[in-house]
RNA sequence: GGUACCAUAGCUCAGUCGGUAGAGCAACGGACUGAAAAUCCGUGUGUCCCCGGUUCGAUUCCUGGUGGUACCA
């Protein structure tokens, strides 16, 4: 055992069981969880997101939950900055950190850092939307192929977000927004000690669909309905909000909105299992396997 | 019990005037540095219910099963 300081990072599909286990090994390590997901950050969201519960919340300290509105503008950069001050704060006192979390960019922004960039502009983007909306996707291919060339080779010319983030930070600086990215990981002044959790895909899958029947058993309904008059705000474009609106709206029936929110939840989980599987290095385990895996952080501290 | 219709992908169904088949949804795979539970891209995965018959060749036509649906009893 040294006196290094380390960021245990749970990484796992939505659904797994990362709450569960995030408790058992902050207890077994006598640490603090920092929560990296992006959705329990919002207040008004907590069933639907899956938010853990009050009496989870007492056996184990977590950051970053319930400490923004959903009207609130954060973003990955934002939360880098708030979980390293947080992290920095906390060191003080343990040697020993937890991270959990799905939200594959906020985990990637804490581990390895991402580019220094001005904030946005949301009159700007309000205004390229306009035009993105009334001139199509040649509108953006033909504004970013003028302000970053180089950029406009590289990026999705299908993908409206892609270009339209590269055409804000662009017309911001002044500067191509691809000038601007290092590729370059931020150093860190603590050991990262990550670890992915997953099950079997049907398992997976079939714990996905009982927590949407929960969701719905707790009042997510009622949730959505208190959440009518902010739906526009970013935090409300989430799985399980967005389908429960349609069925509010009157567009599809209940149990078609419950059956999307199940699918789309499947879908998102992949995304998220596609995106870890980048990490080549990165060990993999059942989270009910609490042995081995607290075997496995201890062999790294 | 009788008559009619149906049986093709995980589901709902199309189709093949006889040359082993294709849509939607689901599923699967992937990209991704400030919207990331977002955004975007790619891929048919099949004993064409079963046993025979006709045929160079049957998922397709025919006999007989089996299962389902509807109507009549």
């Amino acid at each position: 055992m040294s006196f290094i300081r380390h960021l245990i990072v749970i990484v796992g599909p939505t659904a797994v069981g990362k709450t569960a286990l995030g408790i058992k090994l902050a207890r077994h390590f006598c640490t603090e969880i920092i929560s990296a997901d992006s959705r329990q950050f919002y207040r008004e969201m907590q069933i639907g997101t899956a938010t853990p519960s009050a009496g989870e919340l007492l056996q184990a300290k977590h950051y970053f939950i319930q400490n923004k509105s959903a009207t609130d503008y954060y973003n990955a950069s934002m939360f880098e900055f708030d979980a390293l001050e947080m992290m920095d704060k906390l060191f003080k006192n343990q040697n020993i950190i937890l991270m959990v979390g799905g939200s594959t960019l906020y985990v990637d922004a804490v581990c390895n850092g991402i580019d220094d960039l001005p904030a946005i502009d949301m009159e700007l983007r309000e205004k390229l939307m306009k035009q993105y909306r009334e001139e199509g996707l040649e509108f953006l291919r033909h504004k970013l192929k003028v302000l970053d060339p180089d950029h406009y080779q590289k990026v999705d010319l299908r993908n409206p977000n892609r270009m339209l983030k590269a055409i804000e930070v662009s017309l911001i600086t002044g500067k191509p927004y691809s000038s601007m990215l290092t590729a370059t990981s931020k150093e860190r002044n603590f050991n990262i000690i990550k670890l992915g959790i997953n099950r079997e895909r049907p398992e997976l899958f079939s714990r996905i669909n009982q927590r949407v029947d929960q969701m719905i058993a707790d009042g997510l309904v009622d949730e959505v309905k208190s959440l009518m008059s902010i739906r526009e705000s970013n935090a409300l474009k989430t799985v399980g909000y967005r389908e429960i609106f349609e069925y509010l709206d009157g567009s599809i029936s209940l149990s078609l909105a419950i059956e999307k929110i199940k699918t789309n939840t499947r879908r998102y989980a992949k995304r998220q299992l596609t995106w870890f599987s980048r990490d080549k290095g990165m060990p993999w385990f059942h989270p009910e396997n609490t042995d081995q895996i607290v075997d496995y952080i201890q062999s790294k501290l």
